[in-house]
DNA sequence: CATGCTGTCATAACGTCGTTATCGTCACTC
DNA sequence: GAGTGACGATAACGACGTTATGACAGCATG
């Protein structure tokens, strides 16, 4: 009877190689970057040979696909678990926060799921797109809510939560390279007015001019 | 005699193996991505040994460095050939044109300058992200013009000009990345509307609220 | 001219990488 | 007990970045 339930600690003495791989293989490129992510350091860590590697997943690239689907699916979960209220304007405000939070606390997988940090030959097929696309769906679905309140101007749901998606992620990607030295508090200097600006002109009630 | 002029063809049988070396390098980057570009391909391609690279840089990822720095050069001068008018607003439209195009024309030299990419060892260095703010200098440049011509509200420049950055770098990396198939006009549908609604947020007269 | 020095690069090697072929070892079925 | 198939340990392949070694050219000095 295989026990299953939220952040089960260990209950098997050898819970599964294939488990432990994807795993380890977190938490390695996690601490150490896509660099040290590699067969033999992996396998070393699991106490396997790199032969499992490839009877689990085929090669490696494929392995780290996985690592990134799982990564998608935390950042969808993280996104999700936001919970909504009738302020949809605040509920933009929340889900952002959660959605860059979640790319702060793992930046290095961030980065391997948006295409940065190559990570050997390991490319971005469209299915994964496809899994991260399932994380934008949820940002859709708050501006159309937003929309229906009035809150934002009736548009096209996906190019208006693609604006506030692209200026998230233009300011994590800028964080994380470490270009925001150019101003003492990027957070309140950069992301807070730049996020602010844009609800506004999604927002207006008049038109401009 | 040594002739110096802009894109001098190839005056010399044996055109300096550093300077071979560092444009066959970029050349490489350019066409496969930052996979293909390794020691031994490169030196095959310039006709030489791997030593070479050792000898004029010490490393592989010290040539990409350098390679980064051109990059970051070209950039800048590309940005800064965007004629000044008197239109200050037009001026910034103008310069983040520029700014696109030059990311569009060099998706993976952009890629690796910006921490995306890993190439290898390579990591940016703070004097390679020197390199780089002078290029976002010319921005600030651009905006304290803007505010001084009155078509932008005072504030901090580098902060403005921070959040204009973040929204077109934001822009460029999802779709280099791939992910602009949400809207079938990425440009029309996110990244004018976008730049349009930050723009009008930052010039506003009259205070939110 | 001979000498030593310096910068340049060819050759070959070291260790590590991803990957593969081979083969042993289990758990299972009949 | 024999047969089967999944798993993984071992060892090897080619390619990687890097290094040690040495050959060769240019050039100053005796």
């Amino acid at each position: 009877m295989a026990r299953v339930s939220c952040s089960d600690p260990a209950p098997d003495p050898v819970p599964d190689v294939r488990r432990r791989l994807l795993d380890v293989a977190a938490e390695v490129l996690a601490e150490e970057g896509p660099s040290a992510l590699t067969t033999r350091r992996l396998t070393r860590e699991v106490g396997t040979s790199t032969m499992a590697v490839y009877t689990h997943f085929g090669s490696m690239p494929a392995l780290v696909r996985e690592v990134v689907a799982d990564g998608f699916a935390q950042l969808c979960a993280r996104v999700g678990a936001v919970p909504r209220t009738d302020d949809t304007l605040h509920d933009l405000t929340t889900v952002a926060a959660a959605y860059r939070q979640h790319a702060l606390a793992h930046p290095r997988l961030y980065a391997v799921m948006f295409g940065s940090a190559s990570l050997g030959g390991y490319r971005l097929s469209d299915e994964d797109k496809g899994v991260g696309l399932e994380a934008f769906g949820q940002l859709v679905a708050v501006v159309e809510r937003a929309m229906a309140a009035g809150t934002l101007r009736r548009d096209d749901p996906a190019a208006v939560a693609g604006q506030l998606w692209t200026a998230l992620h233009g300011y994590i990607m800028l964080e994380q390279a470490g270009f925001h030295r150019v101003v003492d508090d990027p957070e309140d200097a950069l992301l807070h007015p730049m996020l602010g600006h844009l609800v506004a002109g999604l927002a207006a009630d008049r038109m401009p001019g």
